[in-house]
DNA sequence: GTCTATAGAAGGATAGAC
DNA sequence: GTCTATCCTTCTATAGAC
């Protein structure tokens, strides 16, 4: 036998471009850059990555992969559905005051290739769909309707745009908005 | 004789740079794209605007003057604070809600250009500060706290995000916000 | 020797700048 | 139009592990 492949390639590709991508965006990231910070050569890039869409599709696979996982982590304790949305709020709040926040990846990519429809756009559009969805599902649980479902995706949205100071004021609303739908027993 | 320089030069390259960065993004736009929407040549796009970030930052600015012009018409016909504050947030969603709305062209650039600190990122980062302390202003002319204020600039992000769905949604929840501030009369 | 790795040049297109 | 630089992608050359 020849020489044995290293088992880990493909990630640590994936983990250099997806630091690269999500610190300057992904069209400021060149693949030469990518190779350099991985410490591969260009041909074993290519090989797992057929191009640099391919390469952003995985990257923000990988993102929400763990904001996948994050969230499931998040709901896991939370009780009723009142406290999953707060849970859920929560977790995004957190993620906006990590020191290296820079927006949400989803989002960016899709303002950086505006009305493109290739893998990774839809990528980020089924998190943002899914996330929608999840928050419909939530607010329908606890009884609410679908104002309350706009209002907190609203709050949603800004939170992610806006600055890490409003975090709080955006979980404590949520709170507010949801724990006013179940009026203390007694 | 020389040729007589055309007296809208500089606004037909600029409008035209405008229309093709705000649908595509600046990045994605080439020199050589502005050129040929705007008819002329590139030496005299050069002479007008020495590089492409002065272009961006005149394009922003251009932007801004708008957005200013919108606003202070919009602000024009409100009574109180109250009403201002209501109007201010009409008038984004009516942007929202226009046809080829594409985002906040402030926010895109600094999604495009993370970390740059060039003119037209300092064009952008002045317009949403000086937005947000117009929201403290009127906020505060109408006896809000802070906690108002955080709420409402948290809809005015959600409200340039989000799918136009949601405008009405905003203008309707931050009336609701600012009348209740003022139990009516009698 | 054979296979896979890296490094780097080459190709072709396109970028910004003059 | 031209020039230079850089983009993504492919390919060649060479070194290293089996």
């Amino acid at each position: 036998m020849a020489r044995t492949p290293a088992p880990g390639t493909r990630d640590t590709i994936l983990t250099a471009a997806a630091g690269l991508f999500y610190e300057h965006g992904v069209r400021a990231v060149g693949m030469a850059q990518v190779v350099e910070v991985a410490g591969c050569g260009k041909n074993l890039l290519y090989r797992h990555f057929p191009s640099k869409a391919s390469l952003a599709a995985a990257y923000l696979a990988l993102v929400r992969q763990e904001r996948d996982r994050s969230c499931t982590e998040a709901l896991r304790w939370a009780a009723g559905p009142e406290s999953q949305l707060t849970a859920l709020v929560l977790e995004i709040a957190d993620m906006v005051r990590r020191p290296r926040y820079r927006g949400c990846a989803f989002r960016n990519y899709l303002t950086e290739f505006p009305g493109e429809d290739d893998e990774p756009a839809r990528v980020a559009k089924a998190y943002l769909a899914d996330t929608r969805a999840e928050v419909d599902r939530l607010v329908a649980e606890c009884g609410g309707d679908t104002l309350l479902a706009d209002r907190i995706w609203l709050i949603v949205n800004g939170l992610y745009a806006g600055p890490p100071s409003q975090a709080q004021v955006a979980v404590d609303w949520v709170t507010e908005l949801v724990g006013s739908r179940t009026p203390p027993p007694d």
